[in-house]
DNA sequence: AACTATTTATAAGA
DNA sequence: TTCTTATAAATAGTT
């Protein structure tokens, strides 16, 4: 779709082929992409190289839970992968304050521990399916948590360098400008010049008044 | 990509969401196999709709002999044994672009499923202790990923913003401290006191020199 | 579903 | 592989 069109065939310069095949998987893979968080829909794409390199994208799931689904939709002969996807759903997305936050991890912690521990530390062997499942959503619920914990934290403190930063800048100019006042009534009074031209004694002082 | 740009976030107005789906899909489902034509490449694309409804291709080969090759590159489900974890080891320390690491991170979801899966789905009962290990250290070092790199861009922008904080400090000290020379020669010189407790033009004049 | 103004994707070349 | 650029395709907003 560029500098001339192309036939749909198959090209026959190896060369060519393989720059196209790397240009196109890329795409159809961002494409694949776009359409699962534009439309909300759950994508899996597979593509083997010729050479039968594997190339993959899950949107919106895993590749194994969307097999599994595919299986189910055509009623596949195989047994689905596993029950695992079936169940469940929900972990609700939270809107906790950044403190509640660290607790909810910290519980969350516990929990994955305990799992962890009860495993193969139970007499009765392992974990059953909702024990696991539920362990997962954990996992993952808990994943998010750290990520947004953490973040929230960071960006106030950005923000409130940036005021911080804001807040001097305006102070720098005014005093500037009270100094520009001095001597002008200064040199009113036929005093004699006083240079304004100050360097200043910083680390780096071609950068003070340049944000 | 036409009368205006889009953001890529779910679109929240149900109508346009679905007509979009249904470009989108055909686009999709039409460059996966130009892909497979061009290229020689087998490719399978499985789309489910928000509301469930499947939408599949399979370009060179079936879906099912797609999935079963994509099976055994990934070391597939139960079928496989333990050899899950021995065959991908190492947890080496990454120091990877940010797009990659999203791809490790695939990856170690991936792997998550597949050890749970396997708790279960394996014949002889559950993962032994070594795997249950190996399992747990993946995941510590998952979320110290995730977490790593988001602080590494995170750190970054607050240590600049730092720098910009000390180096206006410093220049508005310098610059208090010359007004206060001027006033002392103008003093000297017997003229009228100039005011030097000037009040700053500033949202939050009492915090400028709190820092 | 059709129509286009625009945005994207990408073929060719470096 | 990556970058650039001219052009082909895809598609968002409209009708």
């Amino acid at each position: 779709m560029a500098r001339g069109k192309i036939q749909l065939k198959r090209i026959e310069n190896p060369v060519h082929r393989q720059v196209t095949f790397c240009k196109r998987r890329t795409g159809l893979l961002k494409k694949a992409k776009e359409l699962s968080v534009l439309c909300d829909a759950k994508v899996g794409v597979v593509i083997f190289s010729p050479q039968g390199k594997l190339f993959e994208l899950a949107a919106k799931g895993t590749m194994d839970g969307i097999i599994d689904k595919y299986m189910k939709c055509t009623g596949g002969g195989r047994g689905s992968s596993s029950a695992i996807f079936t169940a469940q759903e929900q972990l609700q997305p939270p809107n906790l304050e950044p403190k509640d936050e660290v607790n909810v991890l910290k519980r969350e912690i516990e929990m994955l521990q305990k799992g962890i521990r009860y495993m193969f530390g139970g007499g009765d062997g392992a974990m059953n399916l909702e024990e696991l499942l539920l362990l997962e959503k954990h996992l993952e619920f808990w994943i998010s948590q750290i990520r947004s914990a953490k973040m929230e934290i960071m960006l106030q403190e950005i923000q409130s360098l940036r005021n911080k930063e804001g807040v001097l800048k305006n102070a720098n100019k005014f005093l500037l400008e009270k100094i520009e006042e001095n001597n002008n009534s200064i040199l009113d009074a036929n005093f004699t010049t006083v240079d304004t031209n100050y360097s200043y004694p910083l680390t780096m002082p071609s950068e003070i008044f340049q944000f």
